[in-house]
RNA sequence: GGGCUAUUAGCUCAGUUGGUUAGAGCGCUUCCUUGACAUGGAAGAGGUCAGUAGUUCGAAUCUACUAUAGCCCACCA
């Protein structure tokens, strides 16, 4: 083996292997137990991320233990054809070219967006990839391929049969950059400082003023918004607001226009507010629109598309930028002794989730889905336990939203996506709704084979989200009956961030309910956002993202997913900075390392045949009774196999992954590797190790698939032709062969007692500045003759960890003038002949002393308090008896030290 | 305005049904280049668990309030 591992050379090299032999691919007729997982698609336009980074690596982690584990196992890949964004890409490259889409034309530009998809779209599944993610790269999906398409189709056309899609003259956002509506959802709010300008209403009939004020009597009203003026078409109060019911039934002259507007009353206002009074600009403001709808007030839509006003703003403004708009507006009121005055204001504008754009409200025609009658079996799915959000607490945030939810705008003004599958005959005007163009209008009869009539489809397309609600079926082959469905839906698990739990999660468990009658998942995992080391969000234009694909250049993609398992936690957000990443790069060099440890007593092994009773490791057979540190490893094995197993069970990622590491390093490493290098009987030592790495390799594999999978090659637990992804994860041991190798609890502890003194001897000679190549001479006072003896059995061994030229056992209690520490097994004392420090020694006593009469203080408080006895458990009481006997016979050894040292 | 979450070592976080005098990694200090590994080894310092009041025999853990931070939802013109 190379003395430095080479990552990069190793995840080039089984990547492809895993991938042209098929480890990853998935089959319904091979049976068994399923687990499935579908991605969250990725954008098409979008390159890999950290947030991608993360959530990939939860996934993978789950996907490759399950698949270790037995199930049939599926994570389908794909992508989302993400309608704006990708048609804002491919707009902008036009852009560079002097064209705008509309010059191309509709279909030449859907084309165009095709070619950028084939020639770019492979982009983020190219860099999945390179993160090591095992899906099954033969059933990637679009949203916008062939069956999606047609599933998306029978969807719309199926719930507008049901009544549950309808089309509507609305008030939506509309985003002028983009020049489509937006959902609620997609839109942000953002604090402004914004003005509230003042504007005065001259009221009709009121007694001319003096120059400058035509009118005596004003409402004054306030507005974030004045380029919206000329849409007014009333201004408002509240019906209980006594100082302005004079006014009511009055109108008053809308300034700059000199239309007349009534005055009336709706509870919408609020008094407080403002000056109390609002002007009303329905095809502009939803709170307006309700209103006037209420009022039967007239809709005066005074923008274009793109955000211009257009002639109905008034032949002035008419053609300007709104935000032009507003300057002129407000200058010909001031001019005009209309502007009262302005203030500064803080207050929310929403911006495009798409381009950041503000967005304006605009009354507009578009279509929408009735979400109630979909949202209840949703919310009752959840409700009933049927569907688990991990962690629990997101189900309330689910409930919440669900309970309020609002009907879905789902048409966008856009080119690239699902069109509609609605068309218009032209002869009668009929709207069909049908999965295909219609030959026929079921109205009147004409047909457009004949030419009687033709059928126009609406131009708009489908909110993107209204593909990937139906991802979990939809890529399994819905609507036809597929065995994929059968097999594999409802898929297990769906893993995802919080920040698309409505756009998405929510929305796929109503799809899911409605058209598959079972919910699309059993459990909902969500996961924080990968954050900066300060804890902001990572953005391109605060310039504190880190590039993954960077990250698995200088670290390794093992060292990248090993270290974002550490680190994060479903409970909260991850805070990274590239040194985390080192943490995973220096465990994959431990490895390694280990594993060149092994390579290099390949001749410790034990040969073929050599027969034995006790235990096989390996495949291997081995001779006599396992010492301490060898059943010590073992039953520390088992321990991390049956953690790890039981912690992924629990989507508990992070601490699988230290209980990994902590066995590899610490257990493996640290303490069995030193132990097998004096081991009394070294092929069965190696022999056990061999057995543990290999168990521990397979623990780590679903963390770092490359490395593992590498150094289980050469060292041959595997053949050329074999893959550790489809070894068998590690489960515990069964009593019975815990028993056959005498695996205890006692003995267990016995070894990390015998560690601890280990540990007190190293810590004496540091303090007492020894040598560290120097051979000491040690004695342990043990605390009875059994346990002396049982020490004896190991002075091979504690005199290879203490470096001593000899290790003397005793039980005979004598005072040593010597330095020593208290452990479980008794004293340990190193002798220094001649040079202690007896005043820095005393003083070391002297604190040990006082912090542990302190505790058997504390234990005597809980002891003689009558109610701690009562209410305790037995076990407690029992366990806080026997700690203070042990403190009372450590104080006795203290005090007789003390007095040494005095 | 409503809702959710967090506050534990210098930093990032564990601490899952309340029960030894609170743990890990990184960072820091001291020592060590002995053939797996300096991307390493050994030892060590460092916390009155945000605050207050309660419940309890017992609270980092449960309750209330307070402070601070963050997130989400919502139409304050």
């Amino acid at each position: 083996m190379d003395k430095r591992y080479d990552a990069k050379a190793a995840e080039a090299k089984w990547y492809p292997i895993w991938e042209n032999n098929g480890y990853f691919h998935a089959e319904p007729s091979e049976g068994g137990v399923p687990y499935s997982v579908v991605i969250p698609p990725p954008n098409v336009t979008g390159i890999l991320h950290m947030g991608h980074a993360l959530n990939q690596t939860i996934q993978d982690v789950l996907v490759r233990w399950r698949r270790m584990s037995g199930f049939n196992t599926l994570w389908l890949p794909g992508t989302d054809h993400a309608g704006i964004a990708t048609q804002n890409v491919v707009e902008k490259a036009l852009k560079k070219e002097g064209k705008r889409r509309q010059d191309l034309g509709r279909e030449a530009f859907v084309a165009r967006v095709w070619e950028w998809k084939k020639q770019y779209g492979g982009t983020i599944v190219h860099q999945q990839r390179m993160l090591g993610n095992s899906t099954d790269w033969k059933r990637e999906r679009f949203t916008f391929d062939e069956g999606c398409s047609r599933a998306v189709a029978k969807v719309f056309t199926q719930l507008y049969n049901e009544g549950l899609i309808y089309k509507g003259n609305y008030i939506v956002n509309w985003c002028p950059r983009c020049g489509t509506a937006l959902a609620n959802d997609e839109v942000e709010h953002e604090p402004n400082h914004g003005h509230f300008w003042y504007i005065r209403y001259p009221v009709v009939g009121s007694a001319k003023g003096t120059q400058g004020e035509p009118y005596k009597d004003y409402v004054m009203v306030a507005t974030t918004r004045p380029e919206t003026l000329p849409g007014d078409t009333a201004v408002a109060v509240n019906p209980k607001d006594e100082r302005y019911a004079h006014l009511l039934g009055k109108t008053v002259i809308l300034p700059l226009t000199g239309r007349e507007i009534p005055v009336i009353a709706d509870d919408y206002v609020d008094r407080e507010f403002g000056t109390g009074i609002v002007k009303i600009t329905p095809a502009h403001d939803p709170n307006d629109f309700l209103v006037g709808k209420r009022h039967n007030l007239a809709e005066i839509n005074i923008m274009n598309d793109d955000g211009s006003m257009n002639e109905l703003a008034g032949a002035k403004y008419c053609g300007m930028d709104r935000w032009k708009c507003r300057e002129a507006i407000v200058a010909d009121l001031e001019a005009g002794g209309f502007l009262d005055h302005i203030e500064d204001l803080d207050n929310q504008v929403g911006h495009c989730y798409r381009c950041h754009e503000v967005v304006e409200s605009r009354l507009s025609k578009q279509w929408f889905v009735k979400m109630k009658p979909l949202a209840e079996p949703a919310i009752e799915a959840v409700k009933s336990g049927e569907v688990r959000f991990v962690p629990d607490r997101w189900s309330k945030i689910y409930f919440n939203w669900m309970n309020n939810i609002q009907d879905w705008c789902i048409s966008r003004q856009l080119w690239w996506g699902h069109r509609i599958p609605a068309y218009t005959c032209s002869k009668c005007g009929e709207l069909i709704v049908s999965e295909t163009a219609p030959t026929k209008c079921p109205k009147c009869g004409a047909s457009s084979t004949d030419g009687q009539t033709v059928f126009d489809q609406d131009p708009d397309v489908l909110d993107t989200w209204f593909s990937s609600w139906l991802w979990p079926f939809s890529t399994m082959g819905w609507p036809e009956k597929t065995d994929d469905l059968d097999f594999y839906y409802p898929t297990t698990d769906l893993v995802t961030a919080q920040d698309i739990i409505f756009f998405w999660v929510a929305r796929m468990m109503m799809a899911g309910i409605h058209f598959m009658k079972k919910p699309p998942f059993k459990n909902i995992v969500i996961h924080g956002i990968v954050r900066d080391a300060q804890g902001r969000k990572m953005s391109k234009s605060l310039g504190n993202s880190l590039d993954p694909l960077e990250l698995i250049d200088t670290y390794s993609a093992d060292a990248l997913r090993f270290s974002l398992a550490l680190i994060t936690s479903l409970d909260c957000d991850t805070k990274v900075d590239k040194s985390k990443f080192e943490i995973g790069r220096n465990f994959a060099t431990k490895i390694w390392n280990a594993a060149r440890f092994m390579e290099m007593n390949r001749e410790a092994m034990p040969q073929e045949g050599s027969g034995g009773e006790v235990g096989r490791f390996d495949g291997q057979t081995v001779f006599g009774q396992l010492s301490p540190d060898e059943q010590h490893i073992l039953y520390a094995c088992d321990l991390a196999c049956r953690k790890v197993n039981d912690l992924l069970e629990k989507y508990r990622i992070q601490d699988g992954a230290l209980a990994v590491y902590d066995f590899f390093w610490t257990q493996i490493c640290d303490w069995f590797v030193e132990y097998a290098k004096d081991a009394p009987d070294k092929p069965r030592a190696f022999s056990i190790l061999r057995d543990v790495y290999w168990k521990a390799l397979r623990l780590l594999h679903p963390y770092m698939p490359f490395v593992t999978e590498e150094v289980a090659h050469q060292l041959g637990y595997l053949k050329d032709g074999e893959t550790i992804l489809k070894a068998e994860f590690p489960k515990g041991l069964s009593d019975e062969e815990k028993a056959k190798l005498g695996l205890t609890e006692e003995i267990y502890d016995f070894v990390n007692a015998k560690r601890e003194a280990i540990t007190a001897l190293r810590a004496l000679r540091a303090e007492y500045k020894v040598n560290p190549a120097a051979f000491v001479k040690v004695t342990i006072d043990a605390r009875d003759a059994a346990t002396a003896d049982r020490l004896r059995a190991e002075e091979a061994n504690l005199k290879a960890f203490m470096r001593a030229e000899a290790v003397e056992i005793v039980s005979d209690g004598a005072d040593r003038a010597m330095p020593g520490t208290l452990t479980k097994l008794g004293t340990v004392y190193l002798s220094l002949e001649g040079l202690i420090d007896k005043a820095a020694e005393a003083k070391r006593v002297a604190a040990e002393l006082e912090k542990t009469r302190g505790f058997i203080k504390s234990i005597d408080a809980k002891l003689s308090n009558e109610n701690f006895v009562a209410h305790a458990p037995a076990a407690i009481v029992e366990g806080q008896k026997t700690k203070r006997a042990e403190l009372v016979e450590n104080v006795a050894r203290l005090e007789k030290l003390a007095k040494l040292f005095a």
